[in-house]
DNA sequence: TATTTTTCTAAATCGTCATTCAATGTAGCA
DNA sequence: TGCTACATTGAATGACGATTTAGAAAAATA
């Protein structure tokens, strides 16, 4: 009762990991059980003896992805001192300035699960779980920031809704290597627009709040 | 030389819309040559006959989508008057405050083809197209709104980047039937985006004159 | 060490499709 | 009317891939 849990353990993340690659590099459809236990180095039957079947496979791949970026990014942002810095943080990690193999991986499965969850039961749980677990993130930074006069007042679940939608279709946008949207202005965007609608400055990180009623200063930016 | 040629343009268009039909009932990969087939009530054989094979078909299933989504859309506009309104109706075509059958089809539709269009090269050579047709048409509002003086300064180009994208993300959540997120908020959110960006009134919904330095007097919206 | 349980695999199964084939019907036309 | 080309289909054909099966290996147990 001590070696077989931890082998259990092993191989299930083994194959989770292996499948999570799978799935990113050929889609969730396209994605066979003999592509990912030969990605882990095993056979195919193995899979099946420790998922059952191919769909539950996927279902908890998409599941331990899910985990693995909330967790890091739920511990980053634990880290940081001050409700600014951490929003700050947290657009960079949804939108990072400059390209991230990691964060497009994340990104690529999001949609999948996003494809999923429009005719899977399972899938649109998870999905909405994700959602909730991201935006209450979010509106608790602004709770926060808040309380400590960092930001001005809106109401922290509609600023929320209303970031986590602006960083998604923005994300996407960047994933697809659009020519007239790339990382720099898709973080600069949800950055002013956080700044922008929270009224402090987002300029470097910990720096000081905007208070009351920040209309729109700069309109024309961007070349 | 008569007959033909509308008979093959009848039975492409039949499969067609069965295929759009079938897409958005079981997604992209669960599509079946049969399902539609039988959904366009022909045989299977005739639908490779007609397409060549399976991957075309989809491939052109989905531009018809396309096609039919944004050409329904540009006369619509076109037929309006004064960019505000026109923006307006824009933003009710994509994200209508009220659940429409229509719009949620080719919402799923997106989805399908921002997933394919990961990997597939045709797909996002497509994806890329629309998303360009859609963000010129709202530049263009944009410009003519500034013209008018209806608008405020901003860059056309960035505006509808923004715009798109939010649009996007938001809708994406009320496909979902996420329960803090239904089609009356998402309408609004973009309006007061707009409205708040481009400095104008949208009129009819919450009437709020955005003007200048206007902070944010309803805090807690949503009911 | 002998026995039992768990892990693992190679080699069948078994269905499910896309695609192809062979044949039949049909419309235009000489 | 008979001829030709296109339209249409039912019935193969063939792959491909998820499970299953039958046992071998390895580990735990006694």
């Amino acid at each position: 009762m001590s070696a077989r849990p931890k082998l259990t353990q092993k191989r299930r993340t083994q194959m989770l990991e292996a499948a999570v690659e799978v799935i990113g590099e050929r889609g969730l459809c396209d994605t066979r059980i003999a592509d990912v236990a030969e990605r882990a180095g095993l056979s195919p039957a193995l899979v099946v003896y420790y998922f059952g079947s191919r769909e539950a496979l996927l279902t908890e791949a998409l599941a331990y992805a899910e985990d693995l970026f909330y967790i890091e990014a739920f511990r980053e942002l634990t880290g940081i001192e001050g409700a600014s810095g951490r929003l700050v943080r947290l657009i960079e990690l949804a939108c990072p300035p400059v390209v991230r193999r990691e964060t497009d991986e994340y990104w690529t499965l999001w949609v999948e699960l996003w494809s999923r969850a429009l005719r899977n039961e399972e899938a649109a749980r998870r999905r909405e779980a994700l959602e909730r677990r991201w935006r209450n993130t979010i509106a608790e930074v602004v709770r926060e920031g808040q309380r400590s006069g960092e930001f001005g007042p809106y109401d922290p679940e509609r600023f929320a809704t209303y970031l986590s939608a602006l960083m998604d279709g923005l994300a996407l946008q960047a994933l697809f290597r659009d020519p007239a949207v790339d990382g720099r202005l898709v973080n600069e965007m949800c950055m002013d627009a956080a700044a922008r609608e929270l009224g402090f400055d987002p300029g470097a990180p910990g720096q000081r709040s905007n208070k009351k009623g920040a209309g729109q200063q700069e309109l024309a930016a961007e070349g």
